[in-house]
DNA sequence: TTCATAAATGTAACCGTTTACATTCATGAA
DNA sequence: TTCATGAATGTAAACGGTTACATTTATGAA
C-alpha cells in the first residue's frame, strides 16, 4: 500500500536508481532533479522499505539484546545505555528478555539470526557452557556480553571485576570493624556474577582472617527475606553483623526484612548491596553498594559492537570499573575489640 | 554466506516451492521429499532468512514498543508484560526508550515504520496533541497505548482510571484521619498519567471537605526530594500529614527524605505512592501504594494489538482495575483533634 | 563546430522468500 | 490398459530496494 521507490520514480520522471541515489546520498544527482525527485517524494509520502534495502544490501542495522529480566534495573540501566548507543549511530534493537529461562535462550537467538540482526549484546546463564554462543561463533554473527563474567573461552564481554569486588565489598566491612560476615544472594545457578562476587567475598574475609561466612541462597522470585533471614539472627552472638548482599534489590528486602525482625540497619546489621542503583542513595538509610557503571557497560557493549561492524576491530572483553559507595547502611560493628575478646570464648565453651 | 532455500533445494533435488512448503507447513509434501528436504536443511545449517519473508509476505512479525524510560521499574515491567506476550505469539520486539523527549519520538516511530513493524505499542508525552500518533492513524498502522490516560480523541489505550485511582488515594488516607494532604509529583508535562492522578486527588481531598492539598512538581532526574521536602514541614502545624506521590520511586525517595528531616513515616507523615512496585512490599514499613497491573496492561495491550493483526478485531480503550495496597507508610493521623492544637508547641520545644 | 571527458541518469540483475498457476505423477475405476 | 482425478511438485513472477554497468547528456578545450 505505502508509495514504494517505483512509484516515486515514475512521479518525477527518473529512473529508480536515482531516487535510491538521492535518497542515500550514494551518488551525484543535479539540483533540479534533486528537487523534483525529493517533490516526489513528499508528494507520496514516501518511506523507504528498510525490508528491501536490508534483503538487498545483507545487512540491518539492527542489533539484538537479550536479558535474564527487567525486573531488576540493572538491567534495564544497561539497556538504557544500549539504547543511546544504537540510537546515536542509527541502529534499531530488537529486544527480549529470558526471564533467566536458560533453555529460552535458543529460540530467542534463533529468531534474531532470523532477522538477521548485524549483532548481538547478551546476558547469559552461563557463558561457560552456552549453547546459544557456539551458535554465534559458528554463524560468524558477532557479540558481545555484558555482565557475565570473563572466563576462559575467551569470549569478548563488557562488566566490571565481580571478584575484586567481592573481595572490595569484604574489606570494607571489615574495615569498619565486623567479623562476623554473612552473604546473601539469589541462586546461583541465573548468575555467574552472583558466584564470582561470592568466590571475592569469601576470599577476603579469609584474607582478614574472619570466620568463613555463612553465604545464603534466596529465590529471588518467591522472595521472602524474612523467613530465610529470621534463624540466622535467633542467636545474636552469632549472627553476622554484617551482609554483603549479591545486589541491590536483595538488599533492599533485606533491610526491610531486617526492619520487620526488630534489627536496626546499621546499629545491629550492616547491609552492603551489589550495582548502585540509583534509588539507594534516596532511601533511609541510603543503601551501600559496590556501584557497577551499568549505562556505560551498556553504551561500551554497544560502541564495540558497532565498531566492529564499521572496520574489523576485534571484540575483547573491557573490564570497567567498580566502585565502593559507602552509604549508611553500613555502619561500624557495635563494640569492636569487647566483643572480639568475648566471642572466642565462648565459640570454645561451646565444642567442649 | 548462510544457505539460503535455493541451495537446500538443489542439494535435495527438489525445487524451492517444496522447501518453502515444508518449511512452513503450508501445503503437502510426500514424506520421502520431506525427509529428503530436511536432510538437505540440517547439512547446510538452513536457517530461513526472515527478511526475504517479510518482503514477499508484506509483514513482519514485529512489533515496536516506545516507552519513556526504563529507569522507572513500571515501565520495564510492562515492556516484560509486552515481551511474554508477544514471545507466547512468535512475534519479535523492537525496543525503543525516548527518556521523555518529546521530539525524539519523531524519528523513532520513523524507523519503526521504516522496519515495518506490523503494529505499535507506546507511552508518548501527551496523547492529545500527539504527531506521532497523528502519523500512525495516516499510515493506518494499528497501535494501543499504555499507561497515557484515555483521552477526547478516542485512541486505543490500556491503562488504570487515573483519576478515579488519585480518588481513592485521597479517600483512604481521610479514612485514616488525615486532612491536610499533599501531592508530590514528576513533571506534569512529561506524564498526562500524572496530571490525572492530580486531578482525582484533589477532587477527592475537596469531596472530603480538606482544605486544598499542596501540589509539589519534582524534576524526576535531578531529584533532591529532601530539599524540597524541608521548607514544606519547616511549621509542623501547617505541614500536610499525608502525602501522595504521583509513582513509587518518588514515594521511596520521599520517605527516605523524610527519614532524614527526622520525620517518621508513618507516625509524623503517611506516605502512599502509585504503581505498586514490587520491592514495595519489601521494604520497611511497606509501601502503601495504588496498584496498577503494570505487566498485565503490557500483556492486555499486546494481545490486543496481535489479535487485531489476524482477524479484524477493532482496537478500544480497556481500563483495568486499580487497587489500594495500604502499606505501614500510610498509618493513621496522629490524635486528629488534640494533635492540631499540640503540634506547634512540640515543635517549638525541640527548637529550644 | 568537434570531440574527449566527466557528470548525470538509466537498465536490469540480484538479494531470499512466497505463492498463483502449471505441470507431472500416482491412484483406482472403467 | 486407459483415463479422470487429485496429490505432489515445479516454474516464475512478485516483494522493494541497491548497484554494477551501460548509456545519455553536459562541459569545455582545441
Amino acid at each position: 500500500m505505502p508509495a514504494t521507490i517505483r512509484d516515486v520514480a515514475s512521479l518525477a520522471g527518473v529512473s529508480v536508481a536515482t531516487v535510491s541515489r538521492l535518497v542515500n546520498s550514494s551518488g551525484k544527482v543535479r539540483d533540479d532533479t534533486a528537487a523534483r525527485v525529493q517533490a516526489a517524494i513528499e508528494a507520496l509520502g514516501f518511506r523507504p522499505n528498510a525490508v528491501g534495502r536490508n534483503l538487498s544490501t545483507a545487512q540491518t542495522r539492527s542489533l539484538g539484546v537479550v536479558i535474564p529480566s527487567l525486573t531488576n534495573p540493572v538491567f534495564a540501566d544497561a539497556v538504557a545505555g544500549i539504547n543511546e548507543e544504537a540510537r546515536a549511530r542509527d541502529y534499531t534493537l530488537m529486544f527480549t528478555a529470558t526471564n533467566y529461562d536458560r533453555a529460552g535462550e535458543q529460540g530467542i537467538v534463533d529468531a534474531f539470526l532470523a532477522y538477521r540482526v548485524d549483532g548481538l549484546i547478551l546476558t547469559v546463564a552461563d557463558p561457560q557452557d552456552s549453547s546459544v554462543l557456539d551458535l554465534l561463533e559458528r554463524e560468524g554473527v558477532p557479540y558481545v556480553l555484558i555482565y557475565n563474567q570473563p572466563n576462559g573461552k575467551g569470549r569478548p564481554t563488557v562488566t566490571v571485576d565481580n571478584v575484586a569486588a567481592g573481595r572490595d565489598a569484604a574489606e570494607a566491612l571489615v574495615k569498619l570493624g565486623h567479623r562476623r560476615l554473612g552473604m546473601v544472594a539469589g541462586r546461583f545457578s541465573a548468575s555467574d556474577r552472583a558466584l564470582a562476587r561470592r568466590d571475592g567475598f569469601l576470599a577476603g574475609a579469609c584474607a582478614a582472617g574472619c570466620p568463613e561466612p555463612l553465604v545464603l541462597e534466596i529465590d529471588f522470585v518467591a522472595l521472602n527475606a524474612e523467613e530465610v533471614l529470621r534463624p540466622l539472627f535467633g542467636r545474636r552472638d552469632e549472627a553476622p553483623s554484617a551482609l554483603f548482599c549479591s545486589n541491590d534489590l536483595l538488599a533492599m528486602a533485606v533491610i526491610g526484612a531486617l526492619g520487620r525482625l526488630g534489627l536496626r540497619v546499621p546499629e545491629d546489621v550492616s547491609v552492603i548491596g551489589f550495582d548502585g542503583l540509583a534509588i539507594g542513595t534516596q532511601l533511609h538509610p541510603t543503601l551501600a553498594t559496590v556501584v557497577q557503571p551499568s549505562r556505560e557497560m551498556g553504551r561500551a557493549a554497544t560502541a564495540q559492537l558497532l565498531d566492529r561492524l564499521s572496520g574489523k576491530v576485534p571484540l575483547r572483553t573491557v573490564t570497567l570499573p567498580h566502585q565502593l559507595r559507602l552509604g549508611e547502611s553500613a555502619g561500624p560493628a557495635a563494640k569492636p575489640s569487647p566483643a572480639d575478646l568475648q566471642d572466642p570464648p565462648q565459640i570454645e565453651d561451646e565444642e567442649t
